[in-house]
This record gives structure tokens, sequence and C-alpha cells, in this order.
DNA sequence: AGCACGCCGACT
DNA sequence: GTCGGCGTGCTC
């Protein structure tokens, strides 16, 4: 009897194939429920597995006596698959295929990666009650004008809507404020109309509701669902089921969007590619950026990718060719025009709370011509650290390695990394001086200095304190919009989508410390960071005005800012990159391990470096395991191990023979170790 | 990852 | 005398 026949015979029993959500390399085998069919694959099954019953995912429907697998487990050891959940078509073999490249590319188990992409809603061994997704439309038919295209967006247009067939990746990139999302929405609309879904990416969908809004309200007909952590489990399961079935048409939302199941995917956006709120980092760290373009050759369609600061990544993929190029030169409104920059040495000045009289003029001529100013420091809390003036004390972490932030609202000492937290001490609690002193700023500081010099001023503060939920942003940005507000102080947080249409200046403090930082990606971040802030000033037809206080006037980077010349940067970073050998002239990987002792994390990085004989793999190098620059988080010591290789294939073929040795042959690749020793990998870590 | 089984300290 | 610490072993 062949195969096929087995399958199509009731009589015989079948085996079901079943991936599960557990950090193993192995897929599971159960006796499959009789009622079984072919069309099953794809389908989610509830199974007995150890002691407990899980939701896993059927990978294939075989017959019990698999003969073309010697390592599948005896039919007598089989436990019995109890229901086959029927309620969702099966999910595409695409999606299965990007699950598994994802996990075998960022090192993690098919089944973790598999289920991880399922809502958990749908993964409760329970059926759930479906509902239909119905389109957020503000009205439906309402009109809605498109407005007409700069020069700019015509040329790229053109350019790009005669490639919406087959693989093509691009991008775009444009300052703030050159219209990108009109690009989008066109393309979109190209799109629906050739009736395919749309995956629009965003780095963070709670901070940048505008661009969600903006598609809502074009194709207000069209059911457009999103994905993000303030969705509650319940909708993201119905949003997955919509995505499905290919009820949603469109599908906007954060990283893990990427792995919404869509059978007729036709364009996937990611704005702001260069954000690195697309790396994820629990459980598979995986890069959604990246993992979105593997996707869009899998589909054989166009990619867009957009950012006004292009990571470097991607910019030397468009020296190579990989990536087309698409610029968007002007502002969308013709009467608006760059900011004028202005760097401030401080090195002669005398500051007031780390303010020159410069920077303070600057803000007192906006409030006398009633217009917004934001001054943009990076850093929230009142004071960065606590000091005692007589012996020395400093406001340590006890958990982690580093200082405890004042923040003076609450009167708290908070750790930003592991979020302890206690009341500042009235003295101090080593020699008793009740002389303490807050070191340095933060945007606490910032805000009651600045009250302090206008009192007449309308200061808000916007950082992660204050906006926390979607709800509370929104509310503070209402406050902004409706120009109730005279001067800003806030994070990057407020560099972030909106303009603010009444902000002329933009006056940036402490930025230096991006410059020297022991992370080399900083400078990337930093230079981002400010082009964002600085493109908040002077939208509409009132020209802006940036001004930064720094050290170091004379560093390339702030010259390429000064000319907004975003090319030159990326190049210097390129070349320098290329010089010092790191990516993406090179790829890394890095295992991280913790304990409570450092020797024996050290230790125990030691002994999983010489598992692997360095001959089988001269294209690679292991570094020797360090500390890491946190040693100590929330009570553990941490260290690392690199492992480079300027090839990326023979780093995957390290890893793939490496760490299965690591959990003695068991095929896990993040886990526990003697000694109370947790490790994980990440292929491709943005920071190390 | 869960979760059970399995041997050594402070409590009713 | 037990409740419970988390070390190690397994999951078709």
């Amino acid at each position: 009897m062949t195969q096929q026949n087995a399958l199509e015979n009731p009589w015989v029993m079948r085996r079901l194939r079943v991936a599960i959500d557990a950090p193993l390399a192995a897929s599971f085998d159960y006796l499959a429920p009789a009622d079984v069919t072919g069309d099953d694959v794809g389908c989610r099954v509830v199974v007995p597995f150890g002691s407990g019953r899980r939701v896993g995912l059927i990978l294939a429907v075989l017959p019990l006596h698999d003969q073309s697998d010697s390592s599948a487990p005896d039919s007598a050891k089989l436990k019995s698959a109890e229901t086959i959940l029927r309620d969702l078509p099966p999910v595409p073999q695409d999606w299965v295929d990007l699950c598994l490249f994802a996990a075998s590319y960022y090192q993690a188990a098919p089944g973790e990666a598999l289920l991880q992409a399922i809502p958990t809603g749908l993964r409760k061994p329970d059926p759930i009650k479906r509902r239909s997704i119905k389109a957020k439309s503000i009205e439906a038919n309402a009109v809605v004008s498109r407005p007409a295209l700069t020069t700019g967006q015509s040329a790229v247009l053109s350019d790009l809507l005669p490639r919406m067939q087959g693989y093509s990746a691009n991008l775009l990139f444009g300052v703030t404020g050159s219209g990108k999302t009109e690009v989008y929405l066109r393309l979109i609309e190209a799109v629906l109309a050739a009736g395919q879904q749309v995956l629009l990416l965003v780095p963070e969908i709670n901070l940048t509701p505008l661009l969600e809004a903006r598609v809502v309200e074009r194709f207000s007909s069209t059911p457009v669902v999103s994905l993000h952590s303030e969705v509650t489990e319940a909708a993201r399961a119905r949003y997955f089921a919509a995505a499905l079935t290919g009820e949603a048409r469109i599908v906007i939302g954060t990283r893990l969007a990427v792995f919404t199941p869509m059978p007729d995917l036709g364009l996937i956006i990611v704005d702001e590619e260069h954000d690195p709120a697309y790396k994820q980092l629990e459980g598979m760290r995986y890069h959604a950026r990246d993992l979105a373009v593997w996707r869009a050759r899998q589909r054989q369609i166009p990619i867009v990718l957009g950012s006004a600061t292009p990571s470097p990544e991607s910019w030397s993929n468009v020296q190579s060719g990989r990536y087309q190029r698409l610029d968007l030169p002007e502002r969308a409104h013709a009467d608006a025009v760059l900011p004028t920059v202005t760097l401030l040495d401080t090195r002669r000045l005398t500051l007031d709370e780390g303010m020159s009289s410069a920077l303070l003029d600057t803000l007192a001529q906006g409030l006398a011509a009633g217009e917004q100013s934001l001054l943009f420091i990076n850093r929230r809390g009142y004071a960065p650290v606590l000091t005692c003036t007589a012996c020395g004390w400093v406001s340590n972490c006890r958990r982690c390695a580093a200082h405890r932030v004042v923040h003076r609202l609450d009167r708290t000492l908070r750790c930003h990394h592991c979020g302890d937290t206690s009341p500042i001490p009235k003295q101090c609690p080593d020699c008793g001086n009740a002389d303490l002193r807050p070191l340095g700023r933060g945007t606490q500081r910032i805000e009651e200095a600045l009250q302090k010099h206008f009192p007449q001023a309308r200061i808000l503060r916007v950082d992660r304190d204050v906006a926390t939920t979607r709800k509370q942003w929104e509310a503070l940005e209402a406050k902004i919009r409706s120009r109730d507000v005279d001067i800003l102080v806030g994070t990057q947080m407020l560099a972030k989508g909106h303009d603010f249409p009444a902000l002329t200046r933009v006056c940036v403090v402490g930025a230096d410390a991006g410059l020297f930082a022991a992370d080399w990606r900083a400078p990337e971040r930093l230079f981002a960071q400010l082009m964002q802030v600085a493109g908040r000033a002077g939208r509409a037809a009132h020209p802006g005005h940036v001004i930064v206080q720094t050290e170091h006037p004379e560093h390339p980077l702030y010259q390429c800012l000064l000319r907004h010349d975003v090319p030159a940067f990326l190049a210097l970073e390129l070349t320098e990159r290329q010089r010092a050998g790191f990516p993406p002239y090179a790829s890394q990987a890095i295992v991280r391990a913790e304990a409570k002792q450092l020797d024996t994390v050290l230790v125990f990085l030691k002994r999983i470096r010489s598992l692997v004989s360095a001959d089988l793999h001269p294209e690679v190098f292991i570094y020797d395991p360090v500390p890491m620059r946190m040693v100590k988080l929330a009570g553990r010591e941490r260290a690392q191990l690199l492992i480079e290789s300027p090839s990326r294939i023979a780093l995957q073929n390290f890893l793939n023979d490496w760490l299965p040795q690591i959990s003695a042959g068991r095929g896990m690749t993040r886990g526990a170790a003697p000694g109370g020793v947790r490790w994980g990998i990440e292929v491709d870590p943005l920071e190390c």
C-alpha cells in the first residue's frame, strides 16, 4: 500500500508530527485521532505533553510506521493526540517556512518559533469563540481627499508602482516631513486594488498612532487590524484569525506582526527601518526588519524600508546593490525649510543647571514669539545619581552595576534597570551626613530649573514616567497640539511620531554621552535621534532653529548634523565599521550567561568555548569570555562570549555544530547549566 | 521552558 | 518529626 493510500484509508492508524512550544530541537509524534485527514497539516492540536496538556501545531500527517524517518520514535511509545482544532483554517506552508527559517537562523527551537507566532489566546487547549472583525471605519464610504503628490513622491511612485509584482527590496530615504507616509498610502492603495494584503510594520505603535490613523482614515472601507503590546489577547487572537482567513486586508503592527499569516500578502512596508525596537530581546531574539526582507523574497513581493536616517546595514545593502535606494529629497510643505543647526561650544561657557545663556535666550525668544520650544535631554528622572558630600557614598543599586536615579516628585531612588525603588534617604546611609547632593541632570531637574527661570511659562515634561500608556501619550500630545504648552522637556520619546506645528525651537543638552560610549552603535542611535528631534522644528511655515550644546563641536557626527548630511554620516560609520571588522563586514553571535557568581559564569563560558576544535571552523573567531558591561543585573552576574566570522554561512555552520554540544546532545538552544547558570544565544546582536 | 522527583535546613 | 529549598532530568 502506498503512503498516499494509507492516508486515505480510515482503518489505518496515522501519526501526527507536532511542534510544541519548548526549547527543544525535536518535534513530537502522536497517534492521530480517527478523524484525521491530510488537510489537518497546519492545524492546532491538543496533545498530552509531560505531565500536562499543550496546544501544538501539526507539521505532518504520516503513516504510523514511518519508514521514511529512521529516527522517528517507535509507534509503541506514542501517546494519543486529543483534539484537532479546526476552528481556523490551517496556517499556510509559507508561514510555517518563515517560522522555521527564523528558528534556524536565530538558533531557536522550531516549536518555539512556530508557537510564539500564534497568539496565546489560540494556544489554550480550549477552543476560542470567533467574532468577525469589523473594519475600523470612521464612516463607511467617507470621502478622503488624496493630497497632490510632490515631484519627489511622484518620481518614487513611478519607479515603484510598475514593480509591484515580484521581489524587490527598496530603501525609501527621506527626511522627516518629506512625505514618506503618502508614498506608503499610494502603494497600499495599488496593492489593495490588486486584491492583495499589506503588512505595515512600525517600531512602537503606542507612540506613533498618527501613521495608523492615516491608514485607517484613507482606507475607511477596508478591514484594518493592528497588533501591538496594548492589544488584548482576545483581540490579538481575533486579528490573527482575520489575517489568516484574508478578512483583514491591512495589518499594522510592531515587530511581532512580522509573523502574521497572510495568504494574499502582496507588500511589506517597514517604517523607520533603522529603529532598534525591531529587535526582539526576549526568547527568540529576531530582527523583524530582517525577517520581513526574507519574507518578501520568499513571497516574491516588494518590500519598502523607510527612514530619514537609514541603518548602516541597509545603507550597505544599497551600496552592494541588494536594495534599491529611492530618495524623497524635499519637505512636503513647499514653504518648509530644514531647520538651522547651531553648535554651542560649552567649554568656555558658564552654565546654569547645564544650560547656557544662549540656550535660555533662545527659549525666551520662543516665549516672546508665542511659539513652542523643545528641550531634549535623553535622561529621565531628576539626577542620574545621589552622592554624599562627606564620604563619597553614591546611590548604587544593590542588585545591578548601576546608579539609582533620583526622582524628585515621589522622593525615590529608582534603578532604571531592575526597577528597584526606595525613598530618598534623609542622611547618608554610610556616614550619617545630611548633605546629600544630586549629581548631573535629568528631565525633572531641567523642568524644575526652567520653571524657576520662566515662572510664567507653561512647561510640560514628556518621558516614560509621565507617558507610560498610549492614552497618557495621546492626552499629552493633544495638549501640545492645542498650544497649551510653551516649553516641552523630554526624552527621545518626543523625537518620534507627530509633528507639532507650533514648535520652532529645539535645544539639545547632554548629547555628548553618545559620542564616546562603549557601545559602538551609540553614535548612530544618537545621530538618528538628533536628526529626528531636529526634524520636529519648523515643519509648517515658520523656520526652525536647533541648538546643540556640546563640548565637541568639531566631532564629525555634529558636523554631519549641521549640514543635514545623512549620507556623509553613514559613509563615516561604514568606513569605521569596515576598519574595525564590525557588521555588516562581519557576522556576530553572542552567548550570554548569568549566575549568582561571575566566576561560575566565566567557567561555564570557558568550558563551552573549548567544545569545538578551532581547526574545524577556520573562518570563525571566538573571543575570550568577558563580563558584560553591566556585570550585575537584578542580582545576577553576567558574562558573554562573542563569536565573529567574515562569513554569515560559516558562522551559521559553526553554531549548528557547536550549540547542540552545550546541552549534551539534547538539542537545546538555551537553558540551564550546573551551578545555576542560565544561558542563551543571540544572532546579529545589536549590543555587544 | 515547565514540571516532577529527590535529598538537606528551619518550623508546627 | 514535616514543609520546602532548587539541582537534575525528561518531555513523543
